[in-house]
DNA sequence: GTGATTGCAAATCTTTTGCACTAAA
DNA sequence: TTTAGTGCAAAAGATTTGCAATCAC
């Protein structure tokens, strides 16, 4: 699954995003380690850990950079605040309301019985499905 | 379907909310036109063209009383923008990404077949199904 | 070199909050 | 009266933008 650094260098070459310390840096950061879920601030303090030197500006361009071209999708569950997906492929997600994290849903645990028909002129870009949890009460 | 002014009186009464000038005109404005979609900025605006005074401070204070006391629901399909949806019952959305208007989805149209089990602990608070649209190329 | 990218700080936008004032019960 | 609710302006967050400095090619 962890692919080699090289390989990150040539994602972004073939999105057309030229390879700059910052870009290589995130990106590794990010797809390098399986699926995750961050926010702009959470990867600026990751990197931040690990010495990479980068603004909290960059980061939030960085990722909606890398989600244009494909490489992250964006989520949102909460006002005030996206989350970036590392993986893009189709699948949904269990949204934790008591501590705002998220987690991929394996595929085909969910599935969509009738769709309607959209309508007309009007295509469907994605179905996004959010299963909002909270802890059960103790006791 | 369109409830008489003493009804919505009675429904704030019956959620604890004090039926003050400006929460039984907003309740007015948004639980007596059948099912309706706003953002706050917008039910600011309604409200300021229909002569009603109100600052926009009491408008999101107004929406989140509502949502709590179960009167509104409140959806996020965008970063920094929250919608209030007038219909509480259990239904899914269209959102219109050209123009950032979402729409409801009759329940019937949605079925999902198959929920994951949620991890240990933890119980569905609900699931939110979004269809996100675009306008078809033309030609 | 030259144009893309970055960093910083300032700006923007949505939403929340503190507090004196007003109104409902 | 007494307590909840309102308005305003200021604060708080998340995100974006302008622009000079820097970097990849």
């Amino acid at each position: 699954m962890q692919r080699p650094f090289s390989d990150v260098l040539d994602r972004l070459r073939g999105k057309g995003l030229r390879p700059t310390r910052q870009r290589l840096a995130l990106a590794k950061l990010l797809l390098e380690r399986g699926d995750i879920h961050v926010t702009a601030e959470e990867l600026h303090g990751m990197a931040t850990k690990e010495g990479i030197r980068v603004s909290l500006a960059t980061v939030y361009n960085t990722l909606h950079q890398f989600t244009d071209a494909g490489l992250l999708r964006e989520i949102v569950v909460e006002p005030g605040c996206s989350y970036f997906d590392t993986n893009v492929s189709d699948h949904h997600h269990f949204f934790y309301e008591d501590s705002a994290r998220l987690a991929d849903i394996v595929g085909a645990d969910v599935s969509i019985a009738r769709l309607p028909e959209p309508p007309a002129g009007m295509h469907v870009q994605r179905v996004d499905v959010v299963i909002r949890l909270s802890a059960n009460r103790k006791g």
